[in-house]
DNA sequence: GTGGAGTTGACAATCGTTATCGTTAGCGCT
DNA sequence: AGCGCTAACGATAACGATTGTCAACTCCAC
């Protein structure tokens, strides 16, 4: 126990904030803080029990007002469903591709997809909002290891450091 | 008032519930025949409301059950949000492409979206799964017109026959 | 250190959806 | 056409996720 990279981002995370134009506070700092690094959206009940678990005092109120936070300043991207999943996600422009098996989201700038743009809007006239669509499927890892779990349904716990 | 296409297709509707493999019952009729011909998506709540604005006695409990048998039945696609919204979809492999100004729902087989998997496979190492991906953007008319209205929030009577 | 605006926390209310259960209706069979 | 079994229905209550309210509390500029 040396050196210490314990808290590093401590700053990282003021930066982030201010940065989006928010006022750091204590709970902004700990969903922040909790989201990071994660690869799986999560929903805002697990991030109230992971925090309560991790000591925090953070009521379910101030989850939700947090995340609406985060959302509407853009460090965050909303995952429709039977419940709203979080997560943090890059600050250019990106498609989102969540894997059907493990939950994980992967980001693709936009310009990848450019090619999907052009046959949408050459077939159907429509162009296309890639950065509003998730894009369901199956990731490599889960294709290579032929894995069954539901993931979006299960805990989410030990995804992020 | 005469020859009358009246109800003419009240045996079409029998068809496909048959062909789904449902029974065939009046709330199905009822619930199937609001739907038939919408662009876009309704909720159930507004499903219960048209009914009963339309005299019928169905409750709310059965529009749910109904539409999940619908679901399950493969006859109509849920389109995820804040509350879930549905629409009759085609029986054969197809995209969605939801016109974020109006709400819209315009139906795209999957052949014409290959380049799209092929994309994210190469780049990303990711198969999508383009049927249940549903694409947010603009459909040809709204670019044309410049509307602005919400859509997907208001009222979406006067769009069915 | 102080003040004011923005943020938080607890509680209650709301909204969409689902479970329960007694009643009803579809439909295969006679 | 009538009978019976099973599936479907309707009303009500319950449930879980999310939001509204309001007093107490922090952040941060001064």
């Amino acid at each position: 126990m040396g050196g210490g990279q314990a808290h590093v981002d401590g700053d990282a995370t003021a930066r982030v904030l201010r940065a989006a134009g928010l006022t750091i506070t204590v709970p902004r700092r700990a969903v922040f803080q909790l989201l990071v690094g994660r690869e799986r959206p999560v929903s805002a009940g697990e991030v109230f029990d992971l925090l309560r678990a991790g000591g925090s005092r953070l009521g379910i109120t101030s989850v939700y007002r947090v995340l609406h936070s985060f959302a509407g300043a853009g460090i965050v991207h909303v995952f429709a469903g039977e419940e709203q999943r979080y997560r943090i996600c890059d600050p250019w422009p990106h498609a989102h591709l969540v894997c059907e098996r493990c939950g994980r989201v992967i980001e693709r700038p936009v310009d990848t997809v450019r090619q999907w743009l052009a046959a949408a809007r050459q077939d159907a006239d429509f162009v296309a909002n890639v950065e509003r669509s998730d894009v369901y499927g199956v990731c490599g890892r889960c294709r290579i290891s032929g894995q069954v779990s539901e993931a979006r349904r299960t805990s989410t716990v030990g995804d992020a450091p």
